[in-house]
DNA sequence: GGCCAGGACACCA
DNA sequence: TGGTGTCATGGC
């Protein structure tokens, strides 16, 4: 399945973002949202210069909130990035570099105990921001390889990600490269199954 | 106007 | 431990 998308893809060049901060105020952004939302919040703080570890830190909470506004979740998703600048401060300094120098399953643990990081936001944080070999299981993944008949529905998110990562090469770029991947196809060819019992929809 | 989008958490039985 | 409600905007 890899061989085959990435064939057909080529290379998707993830993540979109500039800076591996940009990497992480994303993937808290895009929880159950958009990217195209996404987006709109990430360029909101950019113009105004505030996509940096001190300028986050010197905005008031509420207003953070007023400029994440279009990613949906503003309040939320304001107090999240304000709990993980504070575990950023206290457990490593306020320094990503020193961060990424964590062993990968210590700073995943790190971070599922942060305000409002789950599991796929820790991979996402771990493989696009800090290098670490940590498959992403996201929505689309699921979808991909159950209607494929690669794993049963109810599957746990380790044991999806166990099962992904020991059929794949322990790569970073492989990693990366293959969540993209199904992302991509779960777009194109995959959509969300319709809330009508029995109704059809777009079979992969 | 309704559904959906690259989740996570609080609360309850 | 598992199910359900909540958080919210923007595009189609």
């Amino acid at each position: 399945m890899y061989a085959r998308l990435d064939r057909f893809y080529g290379n998707l060049k993830w993540w979109p973002a500039e800076t591996p901060f940009e990497v992480i105020i994303g993937a808290i952004l895009t929880q159950n949202t958009a990217w195209t939302n996404v987006e709109k919040a990430i360029g909101a703080l950019k113009r105004e210069g505030l996509l940096t570890v001190a300028g986050l830190n010197r905005l008031p909470e509420m207003q953070l909130a007023a400029f994440i506004r279009p990613s949906g979740y503003y309040n939320q998703k304001a107090r999240k990035i304000k709990a993980f600048l504070a575990f950023l401060d206290s457990c490593h300094k306020g320094s990503l570099s020193r961060m990424a120098r964590t062993d990968a399953a210590i700073l995943r643990e790190q971070l599922l105990a942060i305000h409002g990081i789950g599991p796929e936001t820790a991979d996402c944080i771990l493989l696009y921001a800090m290098d670490k070999p940590v498959f992403v299981v996201d929505a689309y993944t699921r979808r991909v390889l159950v209607r494929h008949g690669l794993c049963p529905a109810d599957i746990s998110y380790e044991q999806l990600q166990q099962r992904i990562e020991s059929g794949v090469s322990r790569d970073v770029r492989v990693y990366n490269q293959f969540h993209a991947l199904l992302v991509q196809v779960g777009k194109d060819f995959c959509r969300k199954a319709p809330r009508v019992p029995g109704a059809l929809w777009n079979p992969c």
